[in-house]
DNA sequence: TCCATATATACTGTCAAGCGAATATGCCGC
DNA sequence: GCGGCATATTCGCTTGACAGTATATATGGA
């Protein structure tokens, strides 16, 4: 899967992509209910956006019952987690990536993913 | 001028854009005329992206007598810095960028500028 | 088999980005 | 001031992105 420069930079441009990227490049694993929670986006809004990263090569999903998991794909171009990695801490802590990390942490049961509200 | 993530994908996201961005980054400063025909772009074009990167703060530019020289805003915040130095990094040597190089090096009387064609 | 949950997709409306063509502005030399 | 060059701006248009709502698919359990 080869990523050029201004299409991924395209993709980085719609925050809620971006929010949801960074939150995957920091947890690592995250299922869908989590991002929609983290963010406060609405659940087919977070799907399309999942759809159009994944799509482009960026994370892979992984089914486990009735969950999705999204990651990073581990196999990016160096560059491309070069700038991921760099967004990310920048963005650490600010607004509205700060919150987002915030919102993550208070969900319960986090570690086992065990509890979709 | 502060630079929030968002915003600077969406200007990096359009072609026409980066490749003025990533052509100043190497050459250092450039007046319209040298962006117009490295990138075979037309020049209202050029002029206009040149303005939304203007007015993002990501470049200065010098009025000369006729000629508005371009180059990379030396205050740009480090990460900032990190992306466009990676991204070039990147497109060095890839299509279209290895040309819009090859095209800036082929004009005439480059480093006075007196000749725009 | 039927239901509930998690996620994905389809549909539609709205809005902004980008383009080409034409025109305007600023600077220079005569 | 006039003409010419470099650059900027405006206009009308087209296209594509994103949002919200509604609906579909997939999985697991009773």
């Amino acid at each position: 899967m080869n990523i050029e420069p201004a299409p991924l930079f395209r993709l980085l441009s719609d925050e809620t992509r971006l929010r949801c990227l960074l939150l995957l490049a920091q947890a690592g694993e995250l299922c869908v209910c989590e991002l929609t929670h983290a963010t406060g986006a609405a659940q087919p809004k977070i799907s399309r956006h999942l759809a159009l990263l994944r799509e482009a090569g960026l994370v892979l999903d992984r089914r486990q019952g009735l969950w999705i998991h999204y990651r990073l794909h581990p196999d990016l171009p160096g560059w491309v987690k070069d700038i991921i990695a760099t967004t990310a801490a920048r963005a650490h802590a600010q607004q509205p990536f700060a919150d987002d990390l915030g919102a993550l942490a208070a969900l319960p049961d986090r570690p086992g993913a065990s509890r979709c509200a």
